[in-house]
DNA sequence: ACTCAGGTATTAC
DNA sequence: GTAATACCTGAG
């Protein structure tokens, strides 16, 4: 396959750090350029910031161009979102103006799904490191600029893998929910595809809670991240817990605080676009510690 | 040795 | 329904 190229000439909120940084995906790395390089789908793209726009650059199976306007959502009006959530509080605001270059990718659902598994109680070297592992071992070889790439292996290359298989990788207890959840999606118990189709938030909701290793946590940041692109979820993890509480709870064990109450707010405060202002606050609180 | 990290599943009121 | 507890692993 031979290489393709893109210039992003005229563009807004667009920013590598933000975009690979803010804590939706695990296989962008940065180069010592600056540029960072990622493998979805089967595509190995190398995304440079240059004076006279965004290259992207790489191995792509189809047409570079929609291929890149569809993953890193081009067509939404980020900059709309951001004014309209910034008159919400000077919080937000704030939020904002860090983060001010997150875009929400749109990621193969798949792949999504068992990225978010692999999560749960970890950190990011580790979920990275067996991403890594699983798709060396599992998906297709890639070579781009000499180097060695791995697609993130399907259902279908999951199929025969045992559970003991998946723990070799580093996996720890979550082995078990990855075989579970391959064979659900295998044998359409939930039907993943079809998820696309369903307008009401809550109902593909249900169905992923219905996946191994899946909770509400994981279950909103597949909505949120994944090409199911629902805007009105509002993951909580420890940071948003820390972040909402210091802002509008102000309990004094961050603990104490419910997860009922912070979905309130945030569904009074940020209506339909509470998913982006999680990932603004979330990137916010995480970076500055 | 011990704690912690993008939670979930299981068990017991 | 809600609360308490165990859980792989590896880095600090």
């Amino acid at each position: 396959m031979k290489e393709q190229e893109f210039l992003l000439e005229k563009y807004n909120s667009f920013n590598l750090k933000d975009i690979f940084d803010c804590g939706q995906c695990f296989r962008w790395n940065i180069e010592d350029d600056g540029s960072y390089t990622g493998v979805f789908k089967r595509n190995v793209i190398n995304v440079k910031m240059q004076n006279n726009g965004i290259l992207f650059k790489g191995i792509c199976e189809d047409n570079i161009i929609p291929t890149i306007i569809d993953y890193f959502d081009l067509e939404r009006d980020y900059e709309l979102i951001k004014s309209k959530l910034s008159k919400v509080d000077g919080n937000m605001k704030e939020s904002i103006k860090y983060g001010q270059g997150i875009r929400i990718l749109n990621q193969d659902l798949w792949e999504t799904i068992i990225s978010f598994i692999i999560s749960a109680n970890n950190n990011i070297p580790r979920i990275k490191g067996i991403i890594e592992r699983l798709s060396k071992k599992y998906g297709d070889k890639i070579v781009y600029n000499g180097k060695e790439y791995y697609t993130f292996p399907t259902a279908e290359q999951l199929k025969d893998v045992s559970v003991e298989e998946f723990r070799e990788l580093g996996l720890g207890f979550r082995d078990i929910r990855l075989y579970e959840t391959t064979k659900m999606v295998l044998n359409k118990e939930v039907d993943i595809d079809n998820l696309h189709n369903i307008k009401d938030t809550n109902i593909v909701r249900d169905e992923l809670l219905k996946l191994s290793g899946v909770g509400p946590k994981v279950a909103d940041c597949i909505l949120l991240f994944s090409t199911l692109k629902r805007f009105d979820v509002f993951p909580i993890d420890v940071w948003v817990r820390r972040v909402m509480n210091d802002l509008y709870i102000h309990k004094e064990k961050e603990q104490d605080v419910s997860k009922k109450e912070i979905l309130k707010i945030a569904n009074d405060k940020f209506g339909d676009l509470e998913g982006l202002a999680q990932q603004y606050l979330f990137y916010w609180r995480r970076e500055l510690g």
